[in-house]
DNA sequence: CTCCATCAGTACCGTACGGTACGGTTCGCC
DNA sequence: GGCGAACCGTACCGTACGGTACTGATGGAG
């Protein structure tokens, strides 16, 4: 397990090795189970069976590990892209609620919560580099499938809408309401996993009757 | 400026003396300056011209001191009630306009996204105490407010809805979004605030095009 | 075989924090 | 005036963390 290593992980072009990918994984472990107090340097090259010195040499600083650990986990979660099928209102409605529905699950996630956690721990101070990070990483992405889907529903004069920013902005609200903040707060989301489904369709059914063509 | 003190801070029958409040808002300050890290024991001490001694008198301990800040803030921060006057369909936008407005503004304070950020960065460990405090002092309270305000709309027949809270988390999910969360990571909120009217205004029109009476 | 880079493991250092203890002072009360 | 309670300021202690330096082992390159 030592040598020269010359792999790389895939996707992304993250310029990570292997090694180094398996140690942000149980850094982000680590994370998930015990918060930031639990995500010390020390910490992380015990579980991770690697050296401290390792540690800086690769991640240049504790920060650096931090911001790794956002862009490790950011670059293994990949969003699909909406086929650019024809759109009937029936499909619509599907693609709507899918996304309504991933969106629920992705947010509730343990990574996600221990990592918004993590960021918004750190706003304060530091210039809020890892909230940037973050929502360029994350919400960018899951944003830009939203336009995407919008859009089309739009070109096949399903949706009708003016500003598609204020439309999201309107399905996000609708899907998540304060649901996101609960959680980050630590409120137990045991059992509520299974609502998640019948929550995001009544969220599209709300989108739809504001920006649906035929009501 | 020693000696017994008797005279008790006013409201909420929080059982804190004006010395102790002061502290308490001393400790606010820096929380909201630096972040939690600026929020140590010998850090409040000096700025309140209090020893450390006397905090662990008076808080016990230093989660006793989070705690008390943030049930300190609640209590000064109080919901005026809706007036149970006849409500008119001008009445009625008019007053969830306002609600719309003054929840944006509460959640942009700089003493609310500080308890909420120091609550949050809790609530991996120790049993998201902090976080049950803050939605209890302060969801729990403007979610009274809107209830009370959906509740007499559907008695003056102006709004139609089965589950009161379903309707309430769609008002919230219009009227916040996303926002909340990207102020707790940091975003620049300069500038923006002058957009809540604008943006109270069309989230209270959606949410009266789905559950207002007469279209 | 020999050199060299990489890495794990550990010891180490400076610092900062939570919490406690102590001396000195002010004030109310008898 | 004397007593006691509350309190400030500071010194102190144990601990834990971020970051650095050192040692020894491993495996590839020439």
């Amino acid at each position: 397990m030592q040598g020269v290593e010359t792999t790389r992980v895939a996707g992304a072009g993250s310029g990570l090795t292997e090694r180094q990918g398996a140690v942000l994984e149980q850094a982000l472990r680590l994370l998930v189970d015990g918060g930031e107090r639990a995500l010390t340097t020390a910490g992380v090259a015990r579980a991770a069976n690697c050296s401290k010195e390792s540690l800086y040499k690769w991640f240049g600083d504790r920060d650096g590990l931090l911001s790794a650990m956002i862009a490790f986990q950011a670059s293994k979660v990949r969003t699909l892209d909406v086929s650019a099928e024809a759109l009937d209102a029936a499909g619509l409605r599907a693609h709507l609620v899918a996304f309504a529905e991933d969106l629920l699950n992705v947010l509730a996630g343990d990574v996600s919560l221990a990592l918004n956690r993590l960021a918004i721990g750190q706003a304060s101070r530091e210039g809020s580099k890892l909230g940037r990070l973050l929502e360029e990483r994350g919400r960018r992405q899951i944003g830009r499938r939203a336009g995407a889907l919008l859009e089309a529903g739009r070109k096949a004069g399903l949706l009708a809408f003016g500003d598609a920013d204020e439309a999201y902005g309107a399905l996000y609200g609708l899907v998540v309401s304060d649901w996101h903040l609960r959680m980050l707060l630590g409120e137990d989301p045991g059992g509520l996993k299974k609502n998640f489904g019948r929550r995001a369709e009544r969220a599209v059914d709300a989108f739809l009757a504001l920006y649906g063509r035929k009501g």
